[in-house]
DNA sequence: CGACACCTTGAAGAGGTTCAAGAAATGTGG
DNA sequence: CCACATTTCTTGAACCTCTTCAAGGTGTCG
């Protein structure tokens, strides 16, 4: 565990929009470049971090595709989110200064490290960044209600069509095709965080080809009709 | 929407410690009282806040029980938790200035409105209580996170077995009783939560009863049996 | 006391899981 | 670069858990 460290700069990265507040003048821009304290690489199948260690810091991904799971005392885990450019990881671990989830690439990765200290007092100074750390957390909240409500109330088809439509919602909000994605996930890791066995999702899957609503070569997914996803999730299951 | 309003002291509230920062000194124990613009009543039944309202403010339970529910298009709706004393409610707010779920009260309540931009200026000064609300939100967040496991690789039995004990464990460091409780919500809201039909958190409540695990008079319930709550949870499904 | 909301229980049915086998892709070492 | 091992994915069939539908019971409140 000793990565590879590269001084950097907020400043001048394009990522800034996605993971920084807007709006700061050049006095705060400095300063914020004083959060990141590196850069680590993460190599596919690692963990940044896992559950029980000490919390130090939250990551934002400059690169690369992350997956946060949980496991119960008897071994079973579920995957809790996955998360790309832009986003941050890591808030779990300030309730109880330890992290209670692990964080594991799905392909290399680069993040960089904000010491959580440093992000309390900066954020005491500039007002922008403490609002933007409030709406992070609160915007983590209200995504897991999203998958709250997805456990709870979706069926097969409509867990899937949801995923889809987040997950090339947010490759297209990074300049991405609308309808082209890859999955950087096994059908195990989709299913856990879904709800569902590896099985079901590959059926699901294959049902949503026969229906000519996606193609599917493995991980290549090419969504040819997004208006039937949609469908598919707001479908009222009966009446 | 006309809230009965009452001026109030967090200094000398004895929930203060559910839902406030240890270990503040005088000057800034005064500074926290001016956190609470004022005291609001809601009657069973009622809402503290809408899905879509304009966000002011968090929410310190003082008395009373909440329900927390979210809403999709078609109408099918996912209640996300139950909060008691001491507990915050309306960090959904935060991201989009807006509310997305409903807190209704499940019986009469009385919290105290904290408008949020208070408790930024003030967490910018005094910083246990900057500290705290990150806490908090990291709180949610973890809390969150057991509930997806729940949802997404427990059994009905293990589910509500967990429900059960998550329940009395909070009760428990309130000073209730460690074996008795007294439901505020429906079979159906707790079915909602657990992702369960409402026959089924019947029909799993009796299946306890014959195991004599607790005894339920409707909404009534004396846990007989701690260890074999425990012992569900943390079944291993097969082997 | 009667209306209404809530809870329980039964029987039938559906959706998802489990188990199993085989195919396709990926990685490894010679 | 190819053969082989490994991982990942697909598909079928039987099974099981939970849901759905239905009816009746219990409790509560005006």
């Amino acid at each position: 565990m000793n990565p590879v460290a590269i001084k950097v700069a907020c400043s001048n990265c394009n990522l800034r929009e996605l993971c920084m507040p807007l709006g700061l003048n050049k006095e705060e821009l400095e300063r914020i470049d004083d959060l990141v304290a590196v850069r680590r690489k993460v190599l596919r199948g690692t963990a940044l971090f896992h559950n029980g260690e000490t919390f130090k810091a939250l990551y934002a991904i400059r690169t690369g595709f992350f997956k946060t799971t949980v496991t119960t005392e008897d071994g079973r885990d579920q995957v809790t989110g996955f998360q790309m450019a832009g986003e941050i990881i890591g808030l779990d671990g300030i309730v109880n200064d330890h992290h209670t989830c692990d964080a594991v690439a799905l392909e290399d990765a680069e993040v960089c490290e904000m010491p959580f200290h440093r992000i309390e007092e900066l954020s005491r100074e500039v007002n922008s960044l403490q609002r933007h750390v409030h709406k992070i957390m609160s915007r983590e909240i209200v995504r897991e209600h999203g998958v709250m409500l997805l456990l709870g109330s979706m069926r097969a088809e409509e867990r899937l069509a949801a995923f889809l439509l987040n997950l090339v919602q947010r490759l297209h909000a990074r300049g991405f095709s609308q309808s082209e994605l890859i999955l950087r996930m096994t059908r195990e890791e989709i299913g856990s965080y879904l709800g569902l066995k590896l099985e079901t999702v590959s059926r699901t899957f294959s049902k949503f080809v026969d229906d000519q609503i996606v193609e599917v070569k493995q991980r290549h997914i090419r969504i040819l009709d997004t208006e039937a996803l949609k469908r598919i999730v707001n479908l009222q299951p009966c009446l």
